[in-house]
RNA sequence: CGGGUAGUAGUUCAGCCCGGUUAGAAUGCCUGCUUUGGGAGCAGGAGGUCGUGAGUUCGAAUCUCGCCUACCCGACCA
């Protein structure tokens, strides 16, 4: 065990840390086919508890889940010429139904009699087939509004891929409502947004300073209403097509979790979404002194489970207690107590905070207390500190040379743009930067004044967010 | 999808250039003993279609070609 490999450091290489941290972590690992993952156990708790949170939120705003196919009808997709733009190069096609013994060997092979007449897409997205559903749905404004969610796997046929930043098959869920008028609609969209903003950051910034885009809102108008002729009569007697909104968050939120918050050490994971959020490390000779241990540790835990906290305790023999810290650490979790026979003698406990790297010695006597308000302070230390880094790599430019010099140093620029996206392109091909986000409020320390785009200088209303991504 | 690199034990890799015993090491795994406050030690053991398919050859992990997969760079993509 003594040549146990530490992670790349973030400084070396970024990109080779998150790849070692997703797989060491536990959290996931490649398949046999390309682009596609194996979500371990723990990670997937992970997303579990992000599901949990999330859809408790869903609900709150109305929402109820719903599941639609799998597969899509091809003419579906040739209904709404814009949407499909998007995904047609990247979208997987089933053509046949049946396999048959190879006539020629072994192993099987396509039953060429067994072509579909219709091919069949597999869902790079659901709209299409959620709005031919909604129509059968809606005849008045009294079904009005619908508001549902499913949670679900997609496929988009990705040319490069990595462990939940970019995988060919994704979990997701997507929000699809109906609105009768545009302002219900609008307003809906902007909650959904508001729901994911307070969850999470929309437009997360990573380690490295590039950004990460992690939920999407849109109002859609009535262009799905129009190409599905989604019409309902209204109170006038009057027909009139329906409003949109689409939103969602996808796994891609675990890889802008896993880049926000951890370290050279591994995994740091903010408490609420920790599946272990304290471990109990007993430390012992023999099975005598661990019952003794127990006497003390088992209470503690009990406590802390009626409080709704994720409690383990570790009595495994295999691992040395040096192994378990290590390992728990490389796994994020937020707590750790350690309790050995010097402790037992003193009534204290060994406690250790795995955001910041710190740990002492504490009387016993208030354990729970102290932890429960600990997990709180960790919470809030680990999104304050993603704040001030964000606050502090977001700066102000006036002109486009300067905006390419501090694009090198990464981080969010604050822009002035004439808002057309002609601009917006130029900008894209000589830099590759884009805009990620057109702030609707003041940002922190950045008053948004109306200026003259950096490049062609017309008038701006305000400034925008642009950034490298990923 | 283009260019580059790689694939040998669960994992990390050596062997390949220059084809020829029974394919090695470390670590992990299993058993026993001993240990346990920051990735313990000793002894024994199990574990391999050398990514895959073809070709060259008396003989292929080693040479040639196709395919699959991963990583890096690009193109594409929200």
């Amino acid at each position: 065990m003594a040549n146990f490999q530490k992670l790349t450091p973030r400084s070396e290489d970024y990109s080779k840390w998150y790849n070692e941290l997703v797989v060491k972590a536990d959290l996931a690992e490649q398949s046999a086919v390309r682009g596609c993952m194996v979500i371990k156990p723990y990670g997937y708790a992970i997303w579990e508890t992000i599901q949990a949170e999330l859809d408790r939120r869903f609900k709150e705003k109305g929402v109820k889940n719903a599941y639609f196919p799998l597969l899509i009808p091809k003419s579906f997709l040739s209904r709404e010429a814009e949407h499909v733009e998007g995904f047609a190069k990247e979208c997987a096609v089933v053509t046949h139904h049946r396999l048959m013994n190879d006539p020629n060997g072994r192993g099987v092979v396509v039953d060429p009699q067994a072509k579909l007449e219709e091919e069949l897409i597999i869902r790079p997205t659901s709209e299409t087939i959620i709005w031919s559903t909604y129509k059968n749905w809606i005849s008045s404004y009294r079904d009005l509004p619908i508001l549902c969610n499913q949670w679900c796997n997609v496929m988009r046929w990705e040319m490069r891929t990595r462990l939940f930043l970019r995988t060919a098959e994704f979990l997701w869920q997507e929000g699809h409502t109906a609105h009768a008028t545009k302002e219900e609609a609008e307003d809906y969209a902007r909650q959904m947004l508001d729901v994911y903003a307070d969850f999470a950051c929309i437009e997360a910034m990573m380690q490295d300073g590039k950004a990460l885009q992690a939920g999407t809102s849109h109002f859609l108008g009535q262009n799905f209403a129009k190409s599905f002729d989604v019409q309902f009569l209204s109170k006038e007697n009057k027909y009139e097509y329906v409003w949109a909104t689409s939103w969602g968050v996808s796994t891609r939120l675990m890889g802008a979790l896993i880049m926000t918050h951890s370290d050279d050490n591994g995994l740091v994971l903010p408490p609420h979404l920790a599946p272990i959020q304290v471990v109990i490390v007993p430390i012992f000779k023999k099975e005598d002194d661990l019952n003794k241990l127990l006497v003390k540790l088992n209470p503690i835990a009990d406590q802390l489970k009626a409080l709704g906290i994720r409690v383990k305790v570790d009595t495994d023999e295999k691992y040395t207690p040096g192994y378990k810290f290590a390992d728990y650490e490389l796994k994020g979790v937020p707590i750790r107590l350690a309790m050995g026979g010097r402790d037992l003698e003193n009534n204290t406990i060994e406690i250790a905070r795995r955001d910041i790297q710190t740990k002492e010695t504490i009387s016993i006597d208030g354990i729970v207390e102290k932890i429960q308000s600990l997990l709180e302070d960790i919470q809030r230390n680990l999104l304050q500190k993603a704040l001030d880094f964000r606050i502090a790599n977001t700066r102000e430019v006036n002109s486009y040379d300067e905006f390419k010099e501090e694009l090198k140093k990464g981080g969010f620029l604050l822009a002035h743009w004439d808002g057309t996206a002609e601009t917006e392109q130029r900008i894209k091909d000589e830099t590759k930067a884009t805009i990620r986000c057109i702030p609707l409020a003041d940002l922190p320390g950045h008053k948004n004044e109306p200026g003259v785009c950096m490049v062609t200088g017309k008038p701006s209303a305000g400034r925008v967010v642009f950034a490298l991504n990923y």
